[in-house]
DNA sequence: AACCATTAGTTCATAATATGAACCGAATGT
DNA sequence: ACATTCGGTTCATATTATGAACTAATGGTT
């Protein structure tokens, strides 16, 4: 055991850092790259390929990554999407939310959404569509970089205040020509945001949206 | 460093074991009991206090596990959402299926669901109700004993044929009066199974289905 | 109020376990 | 034929995970 490395970078070890590793491990998987090699995803989560190797496998033997049968590539497996059903079915917000989901439709028209914060992404938890026109599918589950979206900006100024700005997103990435990628600017929105309430995101996400 | 214990109980060691640790303790969260105080759910997962501490601190910097803010037990965070929905968008089995789904809903206007085997219990990927009154509703991610379901032991009867008897689920979980419970008899039953290529469940599950 | 039995969380000595460099053989590209 | 990749394994090393034994707080029972 030599090196420290890996892992979400954060001075002070946080728990067992094996399990650390193996979680940033899963976070390499994304939807654009759902299936990974050995020594690719080792190098993307910062990891010595043995070790990745070991946490791979322990992740294997309990159904968290599987093996495409053929490419023999890394894969998300179905302990997750069983661990993360579980997860949202046992979520009180999703229950509490529900019915103030329901009542935005009506009053508004528009499509609804909950969404939360995890780390520098929005993820949708559960979603109403509107009979409006304007409304764009919420897919659950769906994740979003949180600087481009509306509610991931009002999410990120209520982040407990403008003190917090220290640990943002580490790069904010361009999605379109509209995205906000400048850490300064993205700020002086997030006051703006803070004082009036709201937030709004156009064209910041995608061409069109 | 002194016992080994934890985890499913398997000889060798498959992989980095903190990390099959701490996946233990993470399956132990189940829809009946989305909520543990460390001391129980240490001893759920018979691990020790202080270790299952340990990784529960790991998991949570991970956004793995959260902390009721009021109750202050130890719940699903909103991570594993993320990965489980990641997980389930990037299944191809999904994508592949959901026609299947759709023609089966048509031909036989009953319930269909795609479902698959994590170690001895089906999980459920996607289902499409169809317009009987017989279909019980599918919900996505629900995950149960295989060996008391139809779809369950479809599966456990193709799983590597008869010979693989010796890793089946280790005791088998009494649900109903008429769940099969006696090991030599579930493998007739699979026995059955693979030689007609179907299977029943009556009242094995829940009383009344 | 004194008791007992819980709980969550911390400390600390111990060595078991995780680690990574160096290795292998097989594919693949040049 | 050569050079790089790849996935995977080996093995000596000491870092890191471990659990018994502690707090201190809480809640129930007498």
């Amino acid at each position: 055991m030599r090196t420290p490395a890996g892992v979400p970078t954060s001075k002070p070890y946080a728990g067992t850092q094996s399990v650390r590793r193996a979680i940033a491990l899963l976070k390499v998987f994304s939807e654009e790259r759902p299936e990974w090699g050995l020594s690719e995803l080792a190098r993307a989560a910062r990891l010595n390929k043995t070790t990745a190797y070991r946490l791979l496998t322990a992740l294997e033997a309990e159904g968290m990554v599987t093996r495409s049968s053929l490419t023999d590539a890394w894969r998300l497996g179905n302990g997750a999407i069983a661990m993360g059903a579980l997860a949202l079915r046992s979520n009180d917000l999703m229950t509490a939310a529900r019915p103030e989901l329901e009542a935005l439709v009506r009053e508004t028209g528009e499509t609804a959404s909950l969404e939360v914060l995890v780390g520098d992404e929005i993820v949708i938890l559960d979603g109403i569509e509107g009979p409006s026109l304007v409304g764009a599918s919420s897919e659950v589950g769906t994740r979003w970089p949180a600087h481009a979206t509306s509610t991931g900006k009002v999410l990120l100024a209520a982040e407990g205040g403008p003190a917090s700005a220290g640990r943002r997103p580490r790069r904010l990435r361009k999605l379109t020509s509209r995205t906000i990628t400048d850490p300064a600017r993205l700020e002086r929105e997030l006051d703006r945001v803070r004082a009036r309430g709201w937030a709004t995101a156009v064209e910041e996400l995608e061409n069109g949206y």
